[in-house]
DNA sequence: GATGATCTCTGACTAAGGTCAGAGATTGTG
DNA sequence: CACAATCTCTGACCTTAGTCAGAGATCATC
């Protein structure tokens, strides 16, 4: 892992600094290109890329100075401005995106057909082991900001799926939730997970959820396992879920996770499948 | 491609750029590393960083002054200089390597051990790959310089490897070769093949190798299939070659990459397996 | 309408990274 | 031995990157 960061940075990282870099310094370069096709706050700028507000003025002043930029003020705010790329700009970012492109085809010349599928897809591999690596799972108070906004997420996306709509209400009441997970990925929450006790030994996984830019890393797998750790280490030894219909990728995580179809245990309102599993710490 | 490319630097290149940064400016950091266990030439050290003289010699006062580099002249050439660590330099890369390993450990906490293996198969897969795609095989002068290195390095090996031992005069007249590869590595000759004409039609594959380090990468495939294409281009229908009982890779290439085994066409000199194969353009 | 918070901008400053043109010592070569 | 080449070092200089403390305008709230 040290190994391929220290060939990786040494070699594809310098070619890809260098044509960033090539024709601006590569704090210009980074901006223009987290600008964008549409129009950006500046205060979402400063806080993708991270910057002190003076440096980004100045930034912004170079870029509009070059006419690669506009300022403008922000309609619904006038304390805040917006930065727009001019067509001069527009065409900047594109001709950087053919160099970078440039430097990969390159790299992917010296390579056979089937090579460059297997590249593609171990980077794909790789990128979605880090990301999942660098995921944070972590026990949350069910009430804080993080966990409220998974909740808010996670029932607007079961009121599109659900023919049948879904109600803020459907939520279970946080005071009760034996665990709660919550998932971050880079500060952001993505996905999280919870388990109301149903008996001393029993409980109910609900609210399984993760991101839409957050799927197919295998995260809700891992919010899967470390709930059961969690719920284990409380002393529960069997966990019980029913799901929806609609849900077809959970249904398969929970069967492929070891979940046995059971007969209906509670309430039945959006729910048509049944699962339970043992657990064991 | 791109999209890893971005993410990594985003993600992982941050993560490695703070932990170096953390005890000394990132330049420095950089050439302690480089530096390392052994003394290396500053000459060495400013080609493989690619610094200016000048500025070289300021980190490395810089570094002096904290006593944990020490630069001495270089007793064959007293205009040289060489630097080494000191037991302090040393105890510093030393801690920089142990940061390193906890930012490695913290992202693979995260994943199971099956994960975990599978995102070093696939860095270590998409390392070979990405190495492979930036060597540059070309047609080269069997005379010039990067050739002659290859050739050398070549007999040495033989001469290793052969019981019988290799003469440098078994190598193949240069002024005969039809078709001469060289590949490079970011700027250093990493491997070779020649090919001599037999007859109009048919010709001789000779003297293909590849650098120890760059083994396992696929080169010696990549060398062989350009080879091919080459000598195809050159109106040759059909390649030979004899090889040794000791060069068990080589003659597993040979068979993987379509040749069948055929009988003794000329010197039998250190030859036990002899090849054939059709190419065409 | 006063007050505090928010947002951008300016000025002053610093460190890091890097370039360039020689100077001075030494070495290889005709 | 003269001369060109090589190597390190010094001084002068520049850009990039980044920080910090306010100033000024505007907004949200009581």
């Amino acid at each position: 892992m040290r190994r391929f960061n220290r060939f990786y940075t040494r070699h594809i990282g310098v070619l890809t600094d260098r044509y960033l870099g090539q024709s601006r310094p590569l704090g210009e370069a980074r901006l223009l290109y987290e600008i964008g096709s549409g129009t950006t706050d500046l205060r979402e700028l400063r806080g993708r890329l991270d910057l002190d507000s003076g440096y980004l003025t100045r930034l912004l002043r170079g870029l509009g100075d070059d006419r690669l930029v506009e300022v403008t003020p922000d309609p619904a705010d006038a304390r805040a401005r917006r930065a727009t790329l001019t067509a001069a700009g527009r065409r900047e970012v594109a001709e950087m995106n053919r160099r970078a492109t440039g430097v990969a085809d390159d790299l992917l010349s010296g390579l056979a057909e089937a090579q460059r599928g297997e590249l593609v897809a171990a980077l794909g591999r790789a990128e979605r082991l880090l990301r999942l690596g660098a995921v944070r799972v972590e026990q949350a108070d069910p009430a804080a900001p993080a966990a409220r906004r998974c909740l808010t997420a996670y029932a607007n996306e079961l009121r599109d799926r659900f023919p049948e709509g879904f109600a803020d209400d459907d939520l279970v009441d946080p005071a009760q939730a034996a665990v709660f997970l919550v998932a971050h990925e880079s500060g952001t929450p993505v996905g999280c997970a919870a388990v109301r006790p149903l008996d001393a030994r029993t409980g109910e996984l609900r609210h399984l959820w993760v991101h839409a830019d957050a799927r197919g890393i295998g995260l809700g797998r891992r919010l899967l396992a470390e709930t059961e750790r969690h719920a284990a280490d409380k002393g529960l030894t069997r966990l019980r879920l029913g799901t929806h219909e609609a849900l077809g990728e959970a249904v398969a995580l929970y069967r492929s996770a070891g979940y046995r179809a059971t007969k209906p245990y509670g309430d039945t309102a959006h729910t048509h499948h049944w699962f339970t599993k043992r657990i064991s710490p």
